[in-house]
Order: C-alpha cells, then sequence, then structure tokens
RNA sequence: GGCUCAUUGGUCAAGUGGUUAAGAUGUGGCAUUCUCAGUGCUGAGACAGGGGUUCGACUCCCCUAUGAGCUGCCA
C-alpha cells in the first residue's frame, strides 16, 4: 500500500474557522497514524474573497497547534507548487480543463450571466418571479444568512446550451475573445455513485448533477476543478473535508473517472453546529480558532475538544495530548451526525489542562491577565497560584483577583453566615479581638499568620469558620475569594491586611451606630 | 421545491441482533474544607414515532416526522 498522503487545502479568507481547523486536525491524525505525509495547499483560486494576511494566519494556527505540514508553499516536497494560483499560472488546469475538451467530458460555454439568470430564476413564496442576481446573498459572510434562499422554489440546472455549438461557431467565439467558462458534461441518465468511509456507499442520479463550472471566466479554477486535480497530481491518499462537500462528491467521481484516475478515499467529517444546531457561523463568536484564543482558550485544549467533535477513542478517556491523538486515531470511528459545539465542555476541559499546566508555561500565559488588573507591587505569582486551580479560561482571572488591587465596596450583609455561626455583630467583635494579635507580629507568610490566628480560635475554643470567615471577608469585601484568609493576607501583606481589617471595624461600627444597637 | 445525509439523556458520545444502554460534560443532593474551586459519595436524565424482518431489535429494512447540508464563474 502507497504511503498515506493527506492535505490541508484552505482558502486564505480570514480567520480559522474551527470546523477547518478540525479538517485539519482529522486530515494530521490521519497521515501521521500511519506515518504518512501532510501536506497544506492554499487554495486561493477566488481573487475576490482573497484576504490579506489570511496565509500568515494559517500557518501560525497549524504551527501554535502543532499541526506541522510536511509540504507546503514553504517547504518543497516535489509536488509544487502549493499554492493555486501558482498552479493556474503554470497552466495547470486549462491543460487537464482542455483534455476533458477533448474527450468531451467538458465543453466551452459561452453564455453571458444575463442568459444564465433567465435559466435560474427565484419563484418566491407570492408567486413572483424574482432576478435572482438580487437575491443573492452576501457570500463573503455566507455562515450569517439564516435563510437566504429561503423563497427559492425551482432552480433549473443549465441547459447544455453551448454543448451543441459547433466547431466552427467554438472556434469563432474564441478568437473573437469572447468570455466564456469551461463546463463539466454530465451525462443526463445513469448513476454516479461513490463510496465515503463515513457514510458508506451513496448513489445520485446523474439528472440531479448540473454541469458544473470547470474554468471560470477569469481563467481561475473553480474550487471542484483545481482540488481534483492537485489531489491526484500530490498523490493524496485520503481526502478529507466537511460534510458540506457530500452533495459535490458525485461530481468529483465523474471528474475522476473523466480522467481515469484512481479515485482517493473519501472521509466526510459531520458538521459542527452551534447551540441552535445550525452550522457554526461568526454570529456565535466563536467560530474560529482566533476567536476562541481571545477568550481565554489555549491550544491543546481547543485542539483536544474538536478532536472529540465527531470522533471518539471508544475509550472513557478524553483528554488527549496530539501526541496521543495520533496514537488513537482511527478515521473508521469518525461519527455521521452533526455535533454541537459545546463552550461549557471546552470550558471544562480548557480548565483541566490550565489546572495540569507546568508553572512556567502558566505563568506566561496567565500573567499578561493579571497584570491588566494588578497594579500595586504585589507577588503576581502567588496571584496566579490561587487561580491555576480555581480558573476555566484566563478571562475568568479578572473578576477573581480584582480585590487585592482594590478593596470592593461590599455591604456588611456579609458578615452573616449562618453555617460560620457569625454576623454582624460577632465580626465586629472578632475583628477587634484579630486586630492588635495581627498588629504585633510581622512575620505575613501564610504559616505566621495562620499561627496567630489559630492560636486565637484555640483560645476563644469557636469553630474555624467563625474566626476566619469575618478576617476573609473583611480583608477581600468578597463572598467567594481563590484561597483563604491566610492567603489573601500573605500577598497583600501586613499593611494593607490591617488597613483593611480596620476599614472594615469601622464599617461594621458604623453600621452599628447607624442602626442605633 | 429537488437531492443527499442524519436522528442514543440538555450537550459530546460508547454501542454493530440477546447489555442492569458505558463514560464525559452539565445539572440536583450529601460530605469535607474559613468562602470559592477541588475531592469523595450519590440522584435525576436517552435509543424521534409507526410498521415490518427475527425466537429476539437501539442495532437490519420501509414509511413518517424532525433537523441539517447542498442546490454559486464560494470554497
Amino acid at each position: 500500500m502507497s504511503k498515506v498522503r493527506t492535505r490541508y487545502a484552505p482558502s486564505p479568507t480570514g480567520r480559522m474557522h474551527v470546523g477547518n481547523l478540525r479538517t485539519a486536525l482529522y486530515e494530521y491524525l490521519i497521515a501521521k497514524h500511519e506515518g504518512g505525509d501532510f501536506l497544506l495547499r492554499i487554495e486561493d483560486t477566488d481573487q475576490e474573497r482573497f484576504v490579506e494576511g489570511a496565509t500568515d494566519i494559517i500557518y501560525h494556527t497549524l504551527k501554535i497547534t502543532g499541526l506541522i505540514h510536511d509540504e507546503g508553499p514553504d517547504k518543497d516536497g516535489g509536488y509544487g507548487p502549493y499554492i493555486q494560483s501558482e498552479r493556474q499560472a503554470a497552466g495547470i488546469y486549462m491543460k487537464y480543463a482542455r483534455q476533458l475538451i477533448e474527450t468531451g467530458e467538458a465543453y466551452y460555454c459561452f453564455c453571458t450571466k444575463e442568459r444564465l439568470s433567465t435559466l435560474k430564476c427565484v419563484v418566491s413564496e407570492d408567486g413572483d418571479m424574482t432576478d435572482k442576481e438580487e437575491d443573492i446573498p452576501d457570500y463573503s459572510d455566507l455562515n450569517d444568512q439564516q435563510s437566504g434562499r429561503g423563497e427559492v422554489k425551482e432552480i433549473i440546472k443549465y441547459d447544455k446550451h453551448c454543448l451543441h455549438l459547433s466547431k466552427e461557431e467554438i472556434e469563432a467565439n474564441l478568437a473573437a475573445g469572447i468570455p466564456y467558462v469551461i463546463r463539466q458534461n454530465i451525462p443526463t441518465e445513469g448513476t454516479t455513485a461513490f463510496h465515503d468511509a463515513v457514510y458508506g456507499d451513496i448513489a445520485v442520479d446523474n439528472a440531479e448533477l448540473d454541469d458544473m463550472i470547470l474554468i471560470k471566466s477569469d481563467g481561475f479554477p473553480t474550487y471542484n476543478f483545481a482540488n481534483v486535480v492537485d489531489d491526484h497530481l500530490m498523490k493524496i491518499t485520503h481526502v478529507v473535508r466537511g460534510n458540506e462537500y457530500l452533495s459535490s462528491a458525485p461530481k468529483y467521481t465523474r471528474l475522476y473517472h473523466a480522467f481515469g484516475w484512481e479515485e482517493p478515499i473519501y472521509v466526510h467529517c459531520p458538521l459542527i453546529t452551534n447551540e441552535e444546531h445550525k452550522k457554526l457561523s461568526k454570529r456565535s463568536g466563536h467560530s474560529s480558532f482566533e476567536d476562541l484564543l481571545e477568550q481565554g482558550f489555549v491550544t491543546e485544549a481547543i485542539v483536544n475538544f474538536i478532536a472529540l467533535l465527531g470522533w471518539s477513542s471508544g475509550t472513557n478517556e478524553e483528554i488527549f495530548s496530539l501526541e496521543e491523538l495520533v496514537r488513537e486515531f482511527d478515521y473508521h470511528h469518525i461519527n455521521k451526525s452533526p455535533a454541537v459545539f459545546d463552550m461549557k465542555k471546552l470550558k471544562w476541559m480548557n480548565g483541566e489542562y490550565i489546572k495540569r499546566m507546568d508553572k512556567e508555561r502558566y505563568y506566561e500565559l496567565a500573567l499578561p491577565y493579571i497584570r491588566e488588573v494588578i497594579h500595586k507591587d504585589l507577588d503576581l505569582k502567588k496571584i496566579a497560584d490561587l487561580v491555576q486551580t480555581r480558573i476555566e479560561t484566563f478571562l475568568d482571572i479578572k473578576d477573581m483577583i480584582d480585590f487585592f488591587e482594590e478593596m470592593p465596596d461590599y455591604d456588611t450583609s456579609m458578615y452573616n453566615h449562618k453555617k460560620m455561626k457569625t454576623d454582624e455583630e460577632i465580626s465586629l467583635s472578632i475583628l477587634k479581638e484579630q486586630q492588635p494579635l495581627l498588629e504585633a507580629f510581622d512575620d505575613y507568610s501564610i504559616e505566621g499568620i495562620e499561627g496567630v490566628i489559630m492560636g486565637y480560635i484555640k483560645e476563644k475554643g469557636i469553630k474555624n469558620g467563625m474566626g476566619l470567615w469575618p478576617l476573609r471577608t473583611a480583608v477581600s469585601g468578597k463572598q467567594s475569594t481563590p484561597g483563604g484568609a491566610y492567603e489573601i493576607m500573605d500577598i497583600l501583606g501586613k499593611e494593607e491586611s490591617l488597613r483593611r481589617i480596620r476599614l472594615a471595624i469601622d464599617k461594621l461600627s458604623n453600621r452599628k451606630a447607624a442602626y442605633g444597637n
């Protein structure tokens, strides 16, 4: 069996959609699981949608996720060029298109858009005929279209008008420089069948298939054509792509047959949807890898999570490093039904990764978020340690530690706590008693403070909670904090801790005065 | 509208004719801890519906329903 070769073939149109990232992941895993090669091919045949800088995003994403390609524009493996616009310039696609014309599998089409629009029309609900052109949604943001074609009742296929042009007419048109496209000639009868590794055998009536355009009037190939040609030329063994391509797969099959090429193994992946079970869109706010990074997720967790969207190891294990995924991944276990991108579970998984992260890397990632909140001269690493086991994303840090920077304005009712058997009254007297003890010593380490406070609690014979709840509340002003009173005071230091305790005493005293008891 | 695909707890999912239908996440409770988080224990929660085939169907077939994707000189 020949060496496994897979390819990731994104078009540089912006951010890296998580669906595409998962496709890249699966392609990488399939190749690496078998010791094969993973290639990168840039599909920039749509000049209108090309976005400056998008290729950099692709390179960068593959790099930081660890999906390292063996061949690509920057790594020649002998099958280049790896950028379709360059391949186009080299005349590759036109050459193969002409070959198809020779054999009658394709033909020139000189139809104008106007003529085509009379063919393809839209009948709206009320029966009005509208020009289809007007109804074409903004495809640059197709994902956000909720029902761009909701009213489409009927679309008529291309009528093969130009298939019947005589050789002379074609020559004359070409000579006259009339714009043309090259279309695939699909038989009107019979069926086309193909096999997909995930979905099994699928057959479609040829009558359903449109004569799709292979070469556009600007001379560029369409995705449909370039993909087939390049996959063959680059000896791709497993073609992995999203489920949205399943319907067009028969056309690709016809192309392979037309060329007499062997078909690759198709692996169509289930769709990734949002909570509403719709294709993940920009509106959901987390459709791209970059969105996720901005939301405080770590790359390993993202990779791990999306690997599990449509695939399962069959074991009870869910946390996998990329290396483990390479070892475990078997594309035969990819499942068919669409998967909802569940942020809740991603958050959980991200938390797991943060907890397991070694200190050095964790500090590197967390410190920037801490610096956003803390400007005082505090031990930021200690603060980071406190939240490492408590956050799910780095964005959680802010709300958790803001009280270190500035004492929040809190209500004294917070001192009422049934379980701790404490209220404002009790808290006030406890704080008043603890204050001088805390004034009188200088070792503000966790152990030092613990020694003093525990000594006090023992002496008074009260429960830990009763002795600690008022203190923690006083120094934090928060219902809940990462870590306890000792840890907080250790970070705050003697001066600030006592300042806050005095503040609390004042606050409680004033309240007492106000209520007159 | 047509075509294609899908349908196991809220979500991700295991399961390939005989199971008490895993596990995870989320969610409820209890315990522990000065709070939170964590940890431990524990609870609730699923085979879309209807017909077949079969001794037996979550598993196979058909129909229905629902959902999704495609239906572009976009990928």
